[in-house]
DNA sequence: GGCATATTTAACATAACTGTAACATTGAAG
DNA sequence: CTTCAATGTTACAGTTATGTTAAATATGCC
């Protein structure tokens, strides 16, 4: 079963992080400070890491430094917990290695999400380190996409969007759902930004011929999928 | 119609949700306290609920409870509005199942946000299918359409007609049904019109062959249905 | 802080779709 | 067979969605 390890010391977030990672399916465990919870991370090995960014003994930094040195545990993803005001400091904390952040208080439904788009992502990038549609290849261990054998130079948000549209080529996604996948839910976003992007992957994915693979339907949205 | 169901007891808070919530397209239905709140909640199975923290009877842990013990609300999303500084408390009340809160006071922009972000959710379990219909083929996760194994090029307007009358081959729906069901309620299209998307759809459905799929039933609309 | 890059918004151009009107055709009742 | 109402057909102007570009803003990096 799938293993969500939390380092928390607050024992009403712990309860309320138990009764929500129970509830959506999830193994739960536990340790309420960090050098208990380095060691008890090496025989658990999780799927996923909770880590309270304040606590008592050492700062979360410094486990999320352990976990990254660990043989077993390097490519475990972390998701930091932090409290409000916190948050400039744990900016620089993303150079640590953990994958995602959450601000308290936050919602349940929120880290639920959160926890599910980073196992999916770890687990689909095990399982398939090479998406290909056509003649665009994608790899998701190196990052690199090529067109017709040449490798096309995206920005992260092209990248991320390509990737969203490659893992279920032909299918048509709206704006809407392409910004909650690839930006997240309650950002405020214009769905025109989309189109500039999808300009830009275009342009990328169009080098050395005629390669349109993104395909427009009015009203409703973009697909991977040769045009008409 | 969406509708969202509010709970809250401070009038002037009220009439701004009411406000924002049916200038952003939904419909708006209200009670004042926890008791009253729960006895419609019953009758209206709102889309989406609007709770307040502080009631003046019971407390909004409690009707979340009942909610989410009740069949027929079970799943219904809950947004809970609490007062600055109830957070900390708040933090134990995500364990009765509330999916998202805000703090008052917030923006009007934020809420709509929000709203939709969950309606969103919890629609987004994708009912793809290929519907088919004699030589018809209908993929509504490509948003394809086949006539004879060859692609029919329809506008947004035909593939939706299109859509609505495959949902239930046979039958035969008014020029009122069609356009309450396809541009919506509330809008004012002359009843001619779909006459002439109508003659699209056929045109765009006569490809290789003769195919006609689309019945007229005088004075009383059309209907998919191979003619007589 | 200053530079380079990435992202978002805004503005305008273009293409596609939509609705209406005007006229032609059909079908049923008398 | 005539007549009227319903429907078919077509063309066009209005509207909307999308493409494209550039400029403004944000982000990350020395």
């Amino acid at each position: 079963m799938t293993t969500i390890f939390s380092i928390e010391d607050e024992e009403a977030l712990v309860s309320l992080l138990e009764y929500n990672i129970q509830s959506a399916g999830y193994k739960f465990q536990h340790s309420p400070n960090g050098y208990d919870g380095m060691m008890k991370l090496q025989k658990s090995k999780p799927d996923l890491i909770l880590l309270d960014w304040m606590l008592p003994d050492i700062s979360g930094t410094e486990v999320c430094k352990f976990v990254r040195s660990h043989k077993d545990l390097k490519s475990t993803p972390i998701i930091m917990l932090t409290a409000k005001g916190e948050e400039q400091d744990l900016l620089s904390g993303f150079d640590m290695g953990c994958d995602d952040y959450l601000t308290k208080p936050f919602s349940p439904a929120e880290l639920i999400a959160r926890i599910k788009a980073l196992l999916r992502r770890s687990t689909d990038s095990s399982q398939d380190a090479v998406l290909s549609y056509g003649n665009i290849k994608m790899d998701t261990g190196t990052h690199r996409v090529y067109c017709c054998e040449e490798e096309a130079k995206l920005g992260p948000r092209e990248y991320r969007i390509l990737e969203f549209l490659m893992r279920h080529p032909g299918r048509v996604y709206s704006r809407q759902q392409i910004l909650d996948s690839v930006w997240g839910t309650n950002v405020y976003v214009t769905d025109r930004t989309i189109d500039v992007h999808i300009r830009r992957l275009r342009k990328a994915l169009s080098n050395t011929e005629e390669c349109k693979v993104i395909r427009t339907i009015r009203s409703s949205g973009y697909s991977l999928d040769s045009q008409t």
